[in-house]
DNA sequence: TGTACATCAGTGAACGCGCGTTCACTGATGTAC
DNA sequence: TGTACATCAGTGAACGCGCGTTCACTGATGTAC
């Protein structure tokens, strides 16, 4: 009760932040079921519980918050690339490393569920500005994993462009198989099946870049 | 001049089906830089040249029209799978099929843009029933390209479920090299690019695979 | 062939509503002295 | 510590506009006789 005590002083700064937070999480919750080209500014604040005026002190449109929901969705999937190149590649064969790789991604897709789903709609259908940051890190994402795939044993004499190709193929997998882990949903079964799906296709790949590799 | 002469009868059912088409053209065409959901019964009646009302004369709502896009967009798709068949696999190597396809593939995304690049955004934006309407389409296609894998060389002792899961890799590199043939557009360099990286990615899809069930 | 009636694609006014954006404002928090 | 002023997140009224949908209608085309 009195002011010496911890009640949160809550400064200004931090109040800001408070409802910037809310804007972000609101909209990445509305827009769920439709796109962000669908959704209004008057939406959001009422879900947050501000006046429509009070959106503009925080970003200077949708598609602006939208950018930063990118942003905030990609942090995810980093640290999601993270956890899967911790466990060193050197010390384990090529189906353990497969077998990681998806549980990982199917795990951070659960827990991530909305920022999954925000890139793979807004992918297609966000405004032209924020399909282009989300292409763009998809391609930072592609990259990565090619410097990850020169270091797995028997890919030494690969050019620059082969590891881009592979590592461009994986992505796509992988996009499709978070895409097919959104939509099982319902029952434990078809996500089981979609995880041996996966780990079947990403196998088939590898054994398929290292054969086709060791004829040229 | 007189009614005995060629000058078009234009009977009512004659005329109801072309503004129905004119308002199919016309969505298609403004959906194109946002989406469905965020596509007005208004624009699409105004670019038509007809009064909001008279849109209800030819379909419920947005979404039932969106529907019938559907349709329509994979009938395209299903052209395109019918040129890939055309040419006997059995008469063909790996790899001129491998050419043969992406080439009639790249062929039709330009000749029906509009279609792959609907399919493409609702996909994953579109309304419930349309975005289940697609996937749907495409777990049919899926399984027509079961059918023509089991007919490849090699494909014998298969079973139905390695046959769908290769499908549906292939599916996914496929809807990939689309939609990176669709962003490429401008410089004709990004193209060729494209047709290359999918060339390679699925020779090494099929090797991958050949080798993976010559295993088990 | 001519007439009388039915059909129905398209019209136009009207409705209540949510939209983005403007503007002048309030009042709590922060800062300078 | 106390006071006077600055900052600025959030307010609330107002605007013109496009929205989906209702309704009663018009008039050309189609049909039955």
């Amino acid at each position: 009760m009195t002011t010496t005590g911890p009640d949160r002083p809550v400064t200004r700064v931090e109040r800001k932040e408070r409802t910037r937070r809310a804007i972000l999480d609101a909209a990445l919750d509305l827009c769920d079921d439709s796109s962000l080209v669908a959704l209004s500014l008057r939406q959001v604040a009422k879900e947050v519980g501000i006046v429509p005026t009070a959106f503009y002190r925080h970003f200077d449109s949708i598609e602006a918050l939208g950018l930063a929901l990118v942003d905030e969705s990609f942090e995810s999937l980093r640290a999601m690339l993270r956890d899967v190149r911790r466990g060193d590649p050197e010390d384990l064969a090529f189906g353990d490393i497969v077998d990681r790789s998806i549980t990982v991604l199917v795990d951070h897709v659960h827990r991530q569920r909305a920022h999954f789903r925000f890139i793979a709609r807004e992918r297609a259908a966000g405004p032209p500005a924020v399909r282009e940051a989300i292409r763009h890190e998809i391609e930072l994402c592609e990259r990565e994993l090619a410097l990850d795939l020169a270091r797995l044993p028997g890919t030494g004499p690969w050019s620059a462009d082969d590891l881009r190709v592979l590592s461009n193929l994986i992505v796509s997998a992988m996009v499709a198989t978070a895409e097919s882990v959104l939509e099982a949903g319902q029952s434990p079964g078809d996500e089981a099946h979609v995880v041996a799906t996966a780990r079947t296709q990403l196998r088939m790949v590898l054994i398929g870049a290292l054969h086709w590799r060791s004829r040229g």
